[in-house]
DNA sequence: CGGCGGCTTGATCGGTCTCAAGTACGGTGG
DNA sequence: CCACCGTACTTGAGACCGATCAAGCCGCCG
């Protein structure tokens, strides 16, 4: 809402230090969250945070989607989540940023001040309790991704249509707001991999494919079975 | 301390239902839980809870080793974490445990009542914040482990023994409590290729095996050179 | 001494990666 | 409207790493 243009541009290093958040703390949990923060957007692939800055801030997706993510020391991505609206990333416990996130589309954020959620937990225990619950349920969501990564091939693409769908899907279609190489690089795969595995699952009636970012799962029974 | 054997012996769907916590609470962090529960001992391979059961206690390792996992569809399984004398477990954001929990070998742990914390934590925003950090510090764990399972076999085991080194081992020379299906099984490989690599270390100098459980770190510069 | 469980070693198989083309799509400019 | 381009995606052939299957070894305890 605010400085928009000058913090699309602003480098890496210097994170939006434009985005000011209103001062007036509200009593309640992450619900009152929107009466502390200010909106903010970003383009397509443009950083929101970087790996080892100070969390001064915490995010919550209002439109678009997120990724976070490491760079290895070969040089490959893992990707550590996708963010879409109504979730909240970059809550750290400690000082700084574990992961990076950019914008994997044209994304709007509510920015909040750590320090405002923080210090507000400290006097009020509902806000510390909703702290805990959110990195609980955080904590739940990495140990699901962990187990995808001793999987195969086709049970990693076939949990993460599923939980894509669960996620971002009224109907049985999807729209995927991610690339290939993003999918490749949260479930552990190469990007050829994830493509050859989609195509044998429409060849296994499992799937649609109308377009390359858009699938049907025609048997989701099907893909289930393919997991726990 | 009390009814050991009994417990010991306790049915998995009734866990040591004979552990009853003194009543008096105590204020201040997890360093005050020592007044709010009792020990409990557990012998080799024994089950400490099981995924689903009511998490209705959490654990604090006094002595021994203990392992979490989950069993996949397949039949293999996957080891979330090992906790050492120190360590926390089975704390849990839902009703009921995530993950199943074993003792390695001979184990004393405490054991408080999940609702005198999380009662306390009500009342106390020190309490609630102690829970925050422990649920925090087991997210950066999952994370790293995470991390570990899309690296080569080679990174893998090269990580699992550095990190055991910097818990276990004052010196270079580590004990493993653990069995080498026990590592496998956390590092997302299989037995056979835990032992060649570990073969294969012996060869580079990074390290010596004077016995299948015994290891010392000859070149932890080259372990550390295999990760990030 | 015999047996058993945990560990190591060997030979082969298979799934995923790598390298290399080929194709579909969206945008831009003529 | 079409030609062109760049990017994202798909497809193919071969290499490689770790899994699998199968012995063998070692230490421990009866």
């Amino acid at each position: 809402m605010l400085m928009q243009t000058q913090i699309r541009t602003a480098s890496a290093n210097q994170p939006h230090a434009n985005a000011i958040p209103r001062p007036a703390p509200v009593r309640g949990g992450f619900g009152a969250m929107e009466a502390m923060g200010s909106q903010m957007r970003f383009g397509p692939n443009e950083e929101i945070f970087g790996e080892g800055e100070p969390a001064e801030y915490m995010y919550k997706v209002t439109k678009g989607a997120v990724r976070t993510y490491k760079i290895l020391c070969d040089g490959r991505r893992q990707i550590g989540g996708f963010y879409l609206p109504g979730d909240i990333f970059g809550l750290e416990m400690g000082k700084e940023h574990q992961l990076s996130a950019e914008a994997i589309n044209d994304v709007t954020v509510l920015v909040v001040r750590r320090a405002a959620i923080v210090s507000q937990a400290e006097r009020d225990c509902d806000m510390a309790r909703e702290l805990w619950s959110f990195t609980g349920r955080e904590l739940n969501r990495v140990q699901r991704h962990l187990l995808l990564l001793v999987k195969s091939a086709q049970q990693r693409v076939a949990s993460f249509l599923l939980e894509m769908s669960a996620r971002l899907a009224a109907t049985d279609a999807i729209e995927l707001p991610m690339s290939r190489q993003d999918i490749a690089d949260y479930l552990g795969l190469t990007i050829e991999t994830v493509s050859r595995t989609m195509t044998q699952l429409v060849s296994e009636q499992a799937i649609g494919l109308p377009s390359a970012r858009r699938i049907v799962l025609r048997n989701s029974g099907a893909l289930r079975q393919l997991n726990a």
